[in-house]
Order: structure tokens, then C-alpha cells, then sequence
RNA sequence: GGGUCGUUAGCUCAGGGGCAGAGCAUCUGACUUUUAAUCAGAGGGUCGGAGGUUCGAAUCCUCCACGACCCA
């Protein structure tokens, strides 16, 4: 058979659509509308259950008439009599009918129907012989007819590259992956309810950037046309945020997405959701409180529960979270003492013993970047349980403030990690102006010096002690959920086109 | 970017040189309280694509596409 159909070029075709399309044509032939243009239902799925659960007993009928409408997933003919399982938003019920209920000719109708189709039943609520809450429909309507067979019920969906390209067959056929993208958006709006409720503003800065900023990452390029000017995407709002702070705003956060042109990977996707902070006169030791508060509230609030089951074990987010700063931790996991007198050249070469290699950058490395590494190494996969990793080494932290004690070679900086996954990254903000243009000359030695200047030029102006906070929320969301990819909690990842 | 594995019916999967298979789904028939309904029968395939080896390729080889995992 040919894969085309002859008169649409590009139309896929197979028996069972062409069955269900010749259905399409018969049901308009009966003068039956296939696609209404809307359904008055009186209770959503779980209303029925809930209300009516404890309350009828097996082979028991009620007086009540509903009106219900979802889509069919289950259908069990018996001749004259029939069972079909009837899906909404909200949850699933039965509904049982016969011909004495529709007649000769309606109960035809309806046993014609297919698996995947809307339709809406009007009937009593009873319970079976079985004791199965159902309604028992006496009257029914078409209300959107499928022309195409849903997965098979009983496996699900598991096909992983169409369960991305088509989540909505993911969505349907697999319970958890429904309830993953639920708890994604109650994890999301439990950031906002939390920080609105605290009189922290959500503010909008630009996607699309003049020059890519508040990071260390590759960004998109894309092209003004009416002012021939290139402009990139966001890799962090870190910068336009903290111009809020000195204009004033002085709680401020934004929640929506990054974009980062590099690989693709369990950990990375190009377009990435965080919620970035800032508050003034409040310094990291703040932000760990409040990345505390915010995280085991939207745990709650989402998955419900403060101590998920994960396959590592069970996750416990009861603050407060331990605190170990990083220097401390690479001396504790490696035999290294005295890390921070250590030189480059030292370090070179315990890397090399160790046969760990910096990744491939132009610039020469310096001391953070071996911490840094011997941290992600040796220590990183191990934070099961919640763990703030403290004070940054200065070198790889150009927006974070120094210590106020003085040690010059350490931030006020931290990671949070969660199930060994790095959710979020905080610091004291680094608000000398002229350090801070001291600091972007070390760190990028040849890129055209404008890139930085509009932000050092409102810096000058004056920024007061701020705490900035920025929490990877896909990243939060598989660590709450124990995925094993960010794809599994990103609704449509980015994917390859596929001819 | 490199390595390993995968791609067979709508879905879930067997088959690894000799007729293209199973379960579910679909279609036909039976069945008026089933629930992975049951029973009997039938239809459904570019075996991811292209090329090669062979008397013969879903199967072996090469290249390509897409995906998963690991590494960078």
C-alpha cells in the first residue's frame, strides 16, 4: 500500500485511519455533527467520584442525572450491552449503557465509536454489580471524533524519542509523566505565590540582548532587520536584574528562560527555565535561608511531600541544610591540605596524577578552575541530601562580593545542591564599581570591552548591599522527582528535526 | 565531537542468511453489569533510508538519518 494518500501528497494513511475517516463520513451522512462546538457538562470526573464513592453501594442507583464528557480510553462490548471508560482532566469514570437505555439505532452510534474519541454521556449514577462507580448513560454526544489509534493502554507510551516529539500521547497514555508536568507548574507558581507574598516584585528584562551577559556561555545570535543590529539571547538576566536594585526596586525577581548554545545532554537543554532574586541589604547568609524556604515550600506544594522516596533513597529537605564550604571539601576528599597556598603549578600537576584534565578553554587556567574541578570530581554526585557548598574561590566568581574578613581568595558565594544536582547558585553581589571592571578585565582578557560597560556604568551610580539568588527550576524539578533527564521534566525538549 | 546500543504492524515486543511473527488495538460474528471482558474468524508491513556481499538479506558489510546511554 502506498504511504501517501493520491489526493493529499503527504497525508500519511493506513487501514485503521482510512476505517476511522469512513466513520467520519458515515456519521455526517446520518446528519450527525462530529465536531459540536461545545458540551454543557454538569460534574468533572473526579466530582463524581468523590461525591459518590462512599455513598453508593454495589447495584445501587441514585436519582441524580449528570452530564460528563472526556475521551473514551476503554470500550467493552457485550452485544446489547457495553462499558466504556471515560477520561477528563481530572481523573476517569465508567459509563455503562444498552439498547433498552439507546435504542436500536443509538446504541448502534455508539458501539461505532472509537477508542480516542471525545463524547459526552448523560445518565444516572450507580454503582455495577462489581461494585464500579458509573453512569449510566441514556443519552450521549460525539464530541470530537479521533482519526488516529492512541497508544496501547496497558504498556503506555514507550517509545522515549515519541514520547518527547508527541508528548500529548505521553501525556495520555503515562500517569506519571502527567504528574511530573503537573507538579512543574505548582513548583512554579509556588515560587511566585511565596516571593509575591513576600512583596517581591516579578519584573521582565530583555530576552534579547545587544551583548550576552551574567554568565560564562555560548548564546544564540539572531538579527534585527529594521536596526541591522545582531542580538542574543539571554544566557542570564544576572545583569538588567541588579539594574533594577539601583534604580530602586529593591526586591525583585524574574522566572522564565535562558538560552545557552552549547550541547545537548541529561543535564542540558538550550532553553532552560530559572528564577533569578535579588534583594537589598541582605547578603548570601540570607539567601541560603530564603533558597531554604523557597525550596522546601515548593516541594511541599508540588510533589507534597518535604522527603521524597527517590531510588538513591529517601531525599530529606527539612532545613536547616548543611553548610560546607568548598575548599573544605576538596581537603576532605582528596589528601590535599592547605589547598589555598597551593599554586597553579601545583595543582597542575596533582590533576595530572590524578589524570583530570580543566576543560578546553583559551584562557590560562587559574587556581579556582582546579578546585573548581577537584569539587565537580570528587564531591559534586555525592550531595544526596540538601548542601550548601560555600565560598567560591574569587577567581571563578566575577560577580560575587569578596569575604568581609578579608580573605580576598574567597566569595561570598555558594551552590545548592539537591540529589546530587546543582539547583541553584547565590552570592553577596559584588556592588565596587571599580573592582568590578577590575574583575571583568581578568576575566575576559580580549572580548571587546563595550560588552560590560552599560552595566559598570549603573553600578557607578551606586547599588547597595544585595544578595542575588538563581535556582535552576528544571533542574529542581528532577531532583524532587528523581528524573534521570531534563527532558522528563521539560514539556516539548529540544530535539533534532526528523524528516 | 568520540564510543556503545537501538530503529520490525497503530502500540508493546520476538525473530540475527532460507515463506514477515506474537499480544494488545482494528475489522466481522456471538454475547444485556464488564473492567487488561470472553469466544470464533479476518485484515494490517518500504523490517528507519541508500548502497554493497550473496543463488537468496529484516538478518552480514558500508554510508546516512533519528534516538538513548556513557565519555569529552
Amino acid at each position: 500500500m502506498s504511504n501517501q494518500d493520491q489526493n493529499n501528497p503527504g497525508e500519511e494513511s493506513n487501514v485503521l485511519r482510512e476505517d476511522r475517516k469512513d466513520k467520519l463520513a458515515a456519521l455526517r451522512e446520518k446528519g450527525l455533527d462530529p465536531y459540536p462546538h461545545t458540551y454543557e457538562r454538569s460534574h468533572e470526573l473526579a466530582e463524581i467520584k468523590t461525591r459518590y464513592e462512599d455513598e453508593v453501594d454495589t447495584g445501587e442507583e441514585t436519582d441524580d442525572l449528570v452530564k460528563v464528557a472526556g475521551r473514551i480510553v476503554g470500550f467493552r462490548d457485550m452485544g446489547k450491552a457495553c462499558f466504556l471508560d471515560l477520561k477528563d482532566g481530572t481523573g476517569e469514570l465508567q459509563g455503562y449503557t444498552n439498547v433498552d437505555l439507546l435504542g436500536e439505532d443509538g446504541y448502534e452510534t455508539l458501539t461505532e465509536l472509537d477508542i480516542g474519541d471525545f463524547v459526552g454521556l448523560e445518565g444516572i449514577v450507580f454503582a455495577t454489580n462489581r461494585g464500579e462507580l458509573s453512569v449510566k448513560v441514556n443519552s450521549f454526544q460525539l464530541l470530537s471524533k479521533s482519526l488516529r489509534p492512541l497508544p496501547e493502554k496497558w504498556h503506555g507510551l514507550q517509545d522515549v524519542e515519541k514520547r518527547y516529539r508527541q508528548r500529548y500521547l505521553d501525556l495520555i497514555a503515562n500517569e506519571e509523566s502527567k504528574n511530573t508536568f503537573v507538579a512543574r507548574s505548582k513548583l512554579i507558581s509556588s515560587f511566585r505565590r511565596q516571593l509575591d507574598d513576600m512583596d517581591f516584585l516579578e519584573v521582565e528584562t530583555p530576552l534579547m540582548q545587544p551583548a550576552a551577559g551574567g554568565a560564562t556561555a555560548e548564546p544564540f545570535v539572531t538579527h534585527h532587520n529594521a536596526l541591522d543590529q545582531d542580538l542574543y539571547l539571554r544566557i542570564a538576566p544576572e545583569l538588567y536584574l541588579k539594574r533594577l536594585i539601583i534604580g530602586g526596586m529593591e526586591k525583585v525577581y524574574e522566572l522564565g528562560k535562558n538560552f545557552r548554545n552549547e550541547g545537548v545532554s541529561t543535564k542540558h537543554n538550550p532553553e532552560f527555565t530559572t528564577i533569578e532574586i535579588y534583594q537589598a541589604y541582605a547578603d548570601y547568609e540570607d539567601a541560603m535561608e530564603l533558597t531554604e524556604q523557597l525550596i522546601v515550600n515548593s516541594a511541599r506544594e508540588s510533589i507534597g511531600t518535604v522527603q521524597p522516596e527517590l531510588e538513591e533513597g529517601q531525599l530529606d529537605l527539612t532545613p536547616p541544610w548543611n553548610r560546607v564550604s568548598m575548599v573544605s571539601a576538596v581537603e576532605n576528599r582528596t589528601d590535599i591540605s592547605d589547598l589555598r597556598n597551593k599554586s597553579v603549578q601545583e595543582l597542575t600537576e596533582f590533576a595530572e596524577s590524578r589524570n583530570l584534565e580543566l576543560p578546553e578553554s583559551e584562557d590560562e587556567p587559574v587556581w579556582g578552575d582546579f578546585v573548581e574541578l577537584l569539587f565537580e570530581k570528587y564531591i559534586e554526585e555525592e550531595l544526596f541530601q540538601p548542601t550548601f557548598i560555600t565560598d567560591f574561590p574569587t577567581d571563578i566568581s566575577p560577580l560575587a562580593k569578596t569575604k568581609r574578613n578579608g580573605e580576598g581568595d574567597l566569595t561570598e558565594r555558594f551552590e545548592v545542591f539537591v540529589a546530587g544536582i546543582e539547583v541553584g547558585n547565590a552570592f553577596t553581589e559584588l556592588n565596587d564599581p571599580l573592582e568590578q571592571r577590575e574583575r571583568f578585565r581578568k576575566q575576559v582578557e580580549k572580548e571587546e570591552k563595550k560588552k560590560d560597560e552599560e552595566f559598570l556604568k549603573a553600578l557607578e551610580y551606586g547599588m547597595p548591599p544585595t544578595a542575588g539568588i538563581g535556582i535552576g527550576l528544571d533542574r529542581l524539578l528532577m531532583a524532587l522527582t528523581g528524573a534521570d533527564s531534563i527532558r522528563d521534566v521539560i514539556l516539548f525538549p529540544a530535539m533534532r528535526r526528523k524528516e
